[in-house]
DNA sequence: AGCACGCCGACT
DNA sequence: GTCGGCGTGCTC
């Protein structure tokens, strides 16, 4: 095999494919499928990954690869399929299907850098050139164009004086630990000592290594023998010590104990989910399973005693939780059961963690992987099953390219492994629930909380009415006097506060004017520690105005409550109760996460209030108040699954209460208290609250009835952005069957960020063969202006926001 | 993406 | 006449 075929590293539509290289002897027969290679492309170096190995090439003059970046593939066979399905399911290049598989440390850094040509001397440059090359052979372009303008460089490059080079930086990430090791035996060091003499800091080292005779680090001889690491150099030299460097894992969770626990005897209910599944790892059947199970049902248990049938079968698997960082009382119960056979990966992670997460997979050392959407990914070869908890969370659709879901991956990945694939969930997504209810996947349910605990009591408590008594504070009579209760009781109480969709915005009481941001079409958010108003999708900033910008009135408000504000207000009238508040502000330094989490645990709060972040996850005992502060903020946001996030979240939340021996009970804070999401939420009851989406979403013609893609063209300029998208929604409407809907061309629920206009086209289908090459061809058209004026088309197939 | 090639206006 | 504008097309 003497030609590679390589996807280069190159995002554009015209380079998506492979090109040929040729294999230099060299390399010949080290080169293999998978791996990661530098290759000459135009006058530059890129990344590529090797797709394929063949001896002849339709193309006649090939360059050779320069060399490659890995001992041993990256990809493999499988995976190097799943790119190809990803390139085509989402519309993405095959170069970032490939990437997104892998660790970001994978990912190539390139260095472009200037060189003086072979007759150049020194002299003959500007001084501050001199400057910079002085003692060096070559020059970051980046410092360069500081001193000269890029164009004098280019200029000059071309006359010879300098060579401008890319060089693919492949960083070595590894961690290394050096061990220093005796040379020789005991015996033969003790005789080899008689015959030299050695300095007192040499002596006294040899004492420390006599006296435990094993390799040390630098780290360890350091404790014993202070100022030791400049006396070991010579002793290397003199032949007593050899010097060797370890790779070393850094292990995210190594200075943290894990419980081991064995299995827990099943209830009833488990035993019958679990039956089914432990057929299908035996029979070997690529089955769907939905695991609908009641928050408090043990899924987990579950998931564990699949996994054990799958490992004893000598095979692997996978976990997807929700950004994973977010249950460290997830990590716990699967670290707990399967110790070091397990590899956890995570947004929370470092890269360079990452990567050796990574790698313990690539290399067998650990049979499951616990983690986030990418950890689908997770480079085993023997799969034996793939779980997806809390299948209905949004966050397993990746929001930019490649725009993936990873139960659709998993599926792919399930299908060619012949395995099982279980979604969990306690308010499984409409399109997964009617799948099993069709009968594509299969439905196991558990409606009952383990330990005899119930469901908790809910009550809805309607703010107008709470209003119209006089109380204008953010919580409700009821609420107030049950977080008295708990207080006094000792028991703890979870506040939740849902703040997506509703950002604390500022507004004038006088005129109405909402502050905007002034590059992009939304109100800006008001951040209370630096008394600024930030725009969240441009990042632009300015400062709280102290009057109305447009009316000057001094009645400028700020809207919306704040997890801080909430504090505040607690603190004044429970002063008594001790409050952890857990949101971006308090949770962004790493493990901080934990650490809150923890103290709530250990009984150092009586409250532990926060967003999102608290929903899912939380298993402590002690619970027994869950306190929803706005219920139906979500229902507002313009989404037809706004009914369906609110439900979910408002079933999860208040799955945190009771899940022991104490009763729980749940205080639900509304504006539309009849609404069927926040009823239905009460009453526990999925199914209906299923049905009534369901009948909404067939009147609207939304999913699981029909497919949705979505098309977005944005640009500086409106008129074009018009232009385009028009014409692009023409051309759709006119090549799909009379059975799709295409609507638009509209402006996107954000009109704009960052100057940039934004027009949408929704396609709504049930089955268009044909949809995937007349959206390529659509978009094939405007080329041109995509390069050369900057504007940006984008498709998202099966959208979850239409922002 | 990044660059070379190439064809038209304003400068020595 | 030439420098440089950016429109066009190519990269194995």
């Amino acid at each position: 095999m003497k030609i590679a075929s390589v996807i280069v590293d190159v995002p554009t539509t015209q380079t998506d494919r492979p090109f040929d290289y040729a294999i230099p002897d060299v390399w010949q027969g080290f080169i293999q499928r998978g791996m990661r290679v530098i290759v000459p492309f135009g006058n530059r170096q890129v990344q590529g990954f090797v797709l394929d190995l063949k001896n002849h090439s339709e193309f006649s003059n090939l360059k050779e690869l320069i060399e490659p970046m890995d001992l041993v593939p990256v990809l493999n066979d499988e995976l190097l399929h799943l790119g190809d399905f990803l390139a085509k399911t989402t519309l993405c290049m095959k170069i970032s299907a490939y990437q997104v598989m892998l660790p970001p440390a994978l990912k190539a850094k390139y260095d472009k850098y200037l060189i003086l040509g072979n007759d150049t001397e020194l002299q003959q440059l500007p001084f501050e050139l001199q400057l910079l090359f002085d003692k060096k052979e070559r020059v970051l372009w980046k410092d360069a164009v500081e001193v000269m303008s890029a164009s004098y460089l280019y200029r000059e490059a071309r006359n010879g004086m300098f060579e401008v080079i890319y060089e693919v930086k492949n960083k070595g990430n590894k961690k290394k630990i050096t061990y220093y090791r005796p040379a020789f035996s005991e015996q033969e060091f003790k005789k080899r000592l008689e015959s030299v003499t050695l300095g007192n800091k040499q002596a006294q080292i040899i004492q420390f290594f006599l006296a435990y005779f094993q390799p040390h680090t630098v780290a360890s001889i350091e404790e014993n023998v202070t100022g030791a690491r400049n006396s070991l150099k010579s002793l290397v030299e003199k032949g007593f010590l050899q010097k060797e460097e370890h790779e070393q894992y850094r292990d995210p969770y190594q200075d943290r104990q894990f419980v081991r626990t064995t299995a827990l005897a099943l209830t009833e209910e488990q035993q019958q989910v679990i039956s089914p599944i432990l057929k299908s790892i035996e029979e070997v059947n690529n089955d769907v399973f939905l695991l609908h199970g009641v928050t408090g049902s043990g899924k987990t248990e579950v998931y564990l005693q699949s996994i054990d049938e799958v490992i004893k079968k000598g095979k692997e698997a996978i976990v997807l939780v929700p950004e994973i960082s977010l249950t460290p009382q997830m990590v716990n119960r699967f670290k707990g059961r399967f110790g070091n056979k397990v590899a956890v990966l995570h947004s929370g992670l470092s890269i360079g963690e990452k990567y050796d997460e990574w790698r313990k997979i690539q290399r067998k050392e650990v049979q499951v992987v616990v983690g986030a959407r990418s950890a689908i990914f997770a480079p085993f070869e023997n799969l034996g099953i793939i779980i997806i908890d809390e299948e209905h969370e949004t966050s397993y659709k990746q929001e930019d390219s490649p725009r993936y879901h990873a139960r659709d991956v998993a599926i792919e990945r399930g299908n060619y492994h012949q395995c099982p694939i279980i979604l969990g969930s306690a308010t499984p997504s409409l399109e997964s629930f009617s799948r099993a209810k069709k009968g594509v996947y299969t439905l196991l349910t558990m409606a009952k909380r383990m330990n005899q605990s119930a469901l908790p009591k809910v009550e809805i408590v309607d703010m107008r009415e709470e209003l119209r008594t006089g109380n204008r504070s953010m919580f409700s009579q009821a609420l107030l006097e049950k977080m008295r209760d708990r207080i006094e009781k000792k028991e703890q109480i979870v506040l939740f506060l849902n703040k997506r969709g509703y950002s604390s915005f500022v507004m004038c009481r006088d005129c109405g004017l909402v502050v905007q941001c002034p590059h992009c079409e939304v109100s800006l958010t008001y951040h209370k520690v630096s008394n600024q108003l930030k725009c969240h999708y441009c990042g632009y900033e300015s400062y709280a105005p102290k009057t109305c910008p447009e009316c000057q009135s001094e009645h400028i408000r700020f809207f919306g409550t704040g997890t801080q504000k909430v504090e505040e207000e607690i603190g004044k009238i429970l002063p008594e109760a001790r409050i952890i508040r857990m949101d971006v502000d308090t949770t962004s330094r790493k493990g901080a996460h934990e650490k809150l989490l923890t103290a709530f645990q250990e009984g150092k709060a009586d409250i532990l209030l926060g967003t999102q972040m608290i929903a899912k996850g939380l298993d402590f005992p002690n619970i027994t108040l869950v306190g929803v502060l706005t219920a139906d903020t979500m229902l507002h946001i313009p989404d037809f699954r706004a009914s369906e996030k609110t439900f979910q979240l408002l079933t999860q939340v208040s799955g945190r209460a009771g899940r022991h021996q104490l009763p729980g009970e749940v205080v639900i804070q509304t504006y539309t208290p009849e609404h069927y999401s926040v009823q239905l939420a009460k009453e526990h009851d999925f199914i209906q609250f299923y049905q009534q989406e369901m009948s909404i979403r067939r009147v609207g013609q939304y999913p699981p009835y029909y497919y949705l893609a979505l098309i977005n063209v944005s640009h500086e300029n409106l008129q074009l952005v018009v232009k385009v998208m028009d014409k692009i929604t023409t051309f759709i409407r006119h090549n799909l069957s009379n059975q799709a809907r295409v609507l638009g061309p509209a402006a996107s629920p954000i009109a704009r960020i960052n100057n940039r206009y934004r027009y949408q086209c929704l396609i709504k289908y049930k089955k268009e063969p044909n949809l995937i090459p007349v959206i390529q061809k659509a978009i094939a058209h405007f080329h041109e202006e995509q390069l050369k004026k900057g504007m940006t088309i984008t498709v998202d197939l099966n959208p979850f926001t239409m922002m």
